[in-house]
DNA sequence: AGTCAAACCTGGGCGC
DNA sequence: TGCGCCCAGGTTTGAC
């Protein structure tokens, strides 16, 4: 669940705190899901600096003293929480602490989540980064860009929203607000897109990724914030998640189908399906 | 190249 | 109360 935005959310919130600190002790509960293994990060962390935090698509790249980076994907339900709930407290899959009493608590209901612990030379073989497309933070999503990646290629545009090697960041519900915001069908042709739906749709992008961050981020079911806050952007979404309910323009009934493998939330009349 | 389904997991909501 | 079933959706993998 966590997308971009809430991935950003969580970032901005641990610079604020954790940069500067050391690491003094590692616990991890789950070998699984840690990479190469638990015992690498429980043994290589302890006794170095975090110098900053960063994130690339979904990932959350913690770059450390000694030439070593630690990247975490929160996946579907993972947290990186200062504090953890009561109810999240049983989900704690590893826990930080640093030498100045800071804590961080790597929380993953469903342990989807990864942690990886590499070199600076390695991380991104290992981690899968070095898959990842731009970032639409980072790079200026316009008409130029999209022509770029969207231009030789078919499919339909929600597959193509959401496929991490050509703009890394879009999940399930941005995708969904993002054709909703360019008044696109989800299950438009990529190659039946004119220039003009590439302008609205490159602009769609940048303002739902931006709004959300704005707001804190989306929680549905699981994400929060490194407090376990919740995010305040569900209650701006004009499709994902309200199907039978009336569409805020047009009050037509909004729409869910199944495309790419996902529940994908429309508005038939605001959106235009080109086939 | 694209499409699709299954796998990885578990909590929560549903019907009975 | 509780059982069985389905749903959620990020990513990888493998088949067609």
């Amino acid at each position: 669940m966590p997308e971009l935005p809430e991935v950003e959310t969580v970032v901005r919130q641990l610079r604020a705190v954790l940069p500067g600190s050391r690491f003094w002790r590692v616990v991890c509960r789950d070998g699984r899901q840690m990479l190469p293994s638990a015992r690498v990060l429980r043994e290589l962390l302890p006794g170095k600096v975090i110098r900053d935090i960063r994130r690339l698509g979904k990932y959350i790249i913690f770059d450390l003293s000694d030439d070593l980076v630690m990247v975490v994907h929160l996946r579907m339900t993972g947290m990186l929480l200062l504090k953890p709930s009561e109810r999240l407290k049983k989900f704690i899959r590893a826990e930080f602490t640093f030498s100045n009493a800071k804590k961080m608590y790597f929380s993953d209901i469903r342990r989807f989540g990864r942690i990886w612990l590499y070199r600076s030379h390695e991380f991104m073989d290992r981690t899968g980064l070095k898959k990842l497309g731009i970032d639409p933070l980072l790079q200026k999503v316009d008409l130029d860009l999209l022509e770029k990646v969207y231009g030789q290629t078919k499919g339909t545009l929600k597959s193509r929203l959401l496929d991490q090697t050509v703009i890394a960041g879009i999940g399930n519900i941005y995708a969904d607000e993002i054709c909703f915001a360019a008044g696109l069908h989800p299950a438009s042709r990529l190659e039946k897109l004119t220039k003009k739906d590439l302008q609205k749709l490159a602009g769609a992008i940048s303002a739902c990724l931006l709004e959300g961050i704005r707001h804190g981020g989306t929680t549905i079911a699981d994400f929060v914030g490194t407090r376990g806050d919740a995010g305040k952007h569900q209650r701006y979404l004009q499709v994902y998640g309200r199907s039978g309910e009336p569409c805020y323009r047009c009050y037509a009934l909004i729409k869910k189908m199944r495309l790419a493998g996902r529940g994908t939330h429309f508005c038939l009349k605001c959106q235009q399906l080109k086939k």
